[in-house]
DNA sequence: AATTTCTCTTAAATTGGTTGAAAAAAATAT
DNA sequence: ATATTTTTTTCAACCAATTTAAGAGAAATT
């Protein structure tokens, strides 16, 4: 036999008509039980499977849908931010498990991507992963919306956006570290990351943490405020600016395990002992976390849910349902950083 | 205008034949500079993007790769192999460049998936990534040459096998483990992994790390040696029995990082010290090898690399050209933990 | 025996592009 | 002005499925 098998083929063998065939396969309540199985077992004679694109084409959709990755343009290029890769994976297995193919595609913040997977059907939804404010709203979150594509976002859940988006509760993600940090009294915190609105979490995981303190009685100056993407070479040197400043603390609080890591460096380097001197708690408990030493304190990120949220909201989203943002818990972690 | 807007659309407001739309959308020489510019405007002002369904099911072909991960049947959920997430990683950037999409699919080792893909038409060609023999030669991976799919494996490259792989110079990673510890006056060596043909990377490595001692008149003695597949609680036991059984060495070498990660941890619950009682190298360099303490020497294996080729050499054999089977250089990565 | 109902099957339209061959239009040669 | 060539456009078949509407045959009802 040349070439592949197709639904001819088998209605031939079976001595029934193409649709027959297609009904059968598909197990419809308008075949016989007989002539099902005859087809069926001709079918997997001939190794015979479904032709995705003439299905897809025929029905409007895809069983597939897209993950689109926004990195920090500032990443080198063999290295992706494990915690979204961590998220890769669970949304693999969620998609899996629903049926539905993944397409992955990294997209630089800056290019033209919007909509392209959806509009070509090539995906019945998209799920836009990164951290920060990585989707420029107004030109493309905007353009998704007026065409009426299926999105779901991670992360970056902001106020008067009508996107549909799973993230982390970042402020009581922040407001666990605080917590943590004030039974284990160390109360003179600096805090490492993005306190603007540049970055949505970060800013979220820095008020559930101020908030937290001011509650107390306890401000944190900006003199021990340092930005810093997330990166360990970003956590490294703003960590380092603070101690070349003479900033003095007790305790140290990361917007993501990465600046921890490279803060943990840093305050090595200088002397300064961690966790005698300073406790140190970082966010997203990546696996990186319990390997360094001393092993870092993290607001753990539930990514295994994380990952089947975005895709049974979105799968939700395109069936037409009613969809609403989740919220998922953060939970501690506290390793030898921190006690 | 309800709906995405089709081919036809165009047609009618350009005042040509839908083909013609086609071929000017596609730069075809076949229609003049003018046409083909007012068919770019209006396909533009429509938002209009090819369906890549109807395309795909005329031309035979997706322009998609499917890369199908297949785990070790031990691993937790949510945790994949760290090494196997950074190959993920340069294979998307490299089908990116390439102008393919890419399927990501987890397989576990067991199940039906052969040839699913491809057979579907929704992929032209497979990626296949795993440790050790994950393909079970007998019956699947002799499916797909009978299939005529297109598919490229990553690793297991066994002799009398025809298939098409890109793999790391195993056996040249434990040459240069052993002359490493050659270097550092430690020949008493230990051996964790799999020196079974079972894991054919694993043995290649193994068998470059005991040629190259047993060149210089030293034998690794089967009480040195322990069984353990890639993750790090199973490094850690087989350490653990070897201390148990009262084995000695004054270096270790494991065949995989998460592995020699694991042998880090049992050792220095009894008491071992890193580096100054045994030297520890491990292969793969993950970004974990950085991070523990003492930070681990590692043989890397280029991953960034690796993803190209095995998407340049799929896309080559695709198209029908002669490929042969690649081998990688590997790098030694000197750091605490044999210094 | 005629009519209705039900189960099963099929022919044909449809999805949205691509492409070889024919036709039309324009340009050049006789 | 007509024949010939070249450029540009259109027609229609094709890819492989899904699905609507219609038909055939058997079973059930009147």
């Amino acid at each position: 036999m040349k070439g592949k098998a197709t639904s001819f083929d088998i209605a031939h063998y079976a001595g029934v008509s193409q649709s027959t065939v297609s009904r059968a396969l598909r197990n419809s309540p308008l075949v016989s039980e007989e002539t099902r199985r005859r087809v069926h077992e001709i079918a997997k004679q001939l190794n015979y499977k479904v032709d995705k694109n003439a299905s897809n084409l025929r029905t409007q959709q895809s069983s597939t849908l897209a993950l689109l990755l926004f990195e920090d343009p500032t990443g080198d290029d063999s290295q992706i931010n494990p915690f979204f890769l961590s998220m890769l994976g669970s949304i693999t297995r969620a998609c899996a498990k629903q049926g539905y193919d993944l397409l992955v595609s990294f997209q630089s913040t800056s290019s033209d991507w919007h909509a392209d997977y959806e509009d070509s059907h090539r995906a019945d939804g998209l799920i836009l992963l990164g951290y920060g404010d990585y989707i420029d709203y107004q030109s493309k979150l905007q353009t998704l919306l007026d065409n009426n594509t299926k999105f779901v976002c991670w992360g970056a859940s902001v106020d008067n956006r009508p996107d549909l988006t799973v993230s982390c509760d970042n402020y009581g993600g922040g407001v666990l570290a605080a917590k943590h940090l004030i039974d284990m009294v160390r109360t003179d915190c600096a805090f490492i990351g993005d306190a603007s609105d540049h970055s949505p979490e970060f800013f979220a995981r820095f008020k559930g943490f101020r908030d937290t303190l001011r509650a107390k009685g306890i401000e944190i100056s900006d003199r021990k405020m340092a930005n810093a993407i997330s990166t360990e070479d970003s956590g490294y040197h703003a960590t380092r600016s603070l101690i070349a400043n003479n900033v003095k603390f007790n305790a140290l609080f990361a917007a993501s395990d990465l600046i921890a890591i490279g803060a943990m460096k840093a305050l090595k380097e200088a002397g300064i002992r961690v966790p005698n001197d300073v406790h140190v708690v970082g966010f997203d408990n990546i696996s990186a976390a319990s390997y360094v030493s001393p092993s870092l304190t993290s607001v753990q990120q539930n990514t295994t849910l994380a990952g089947q949220m975005l895709v049974d909201n979105l799968l939700q989203l395109i069936k037409g349902e009613d969809v609403t943002s989740t919220l998922l818990p953060p939970k501690l972690i506290v390793r030898q950083s921190s006690r």
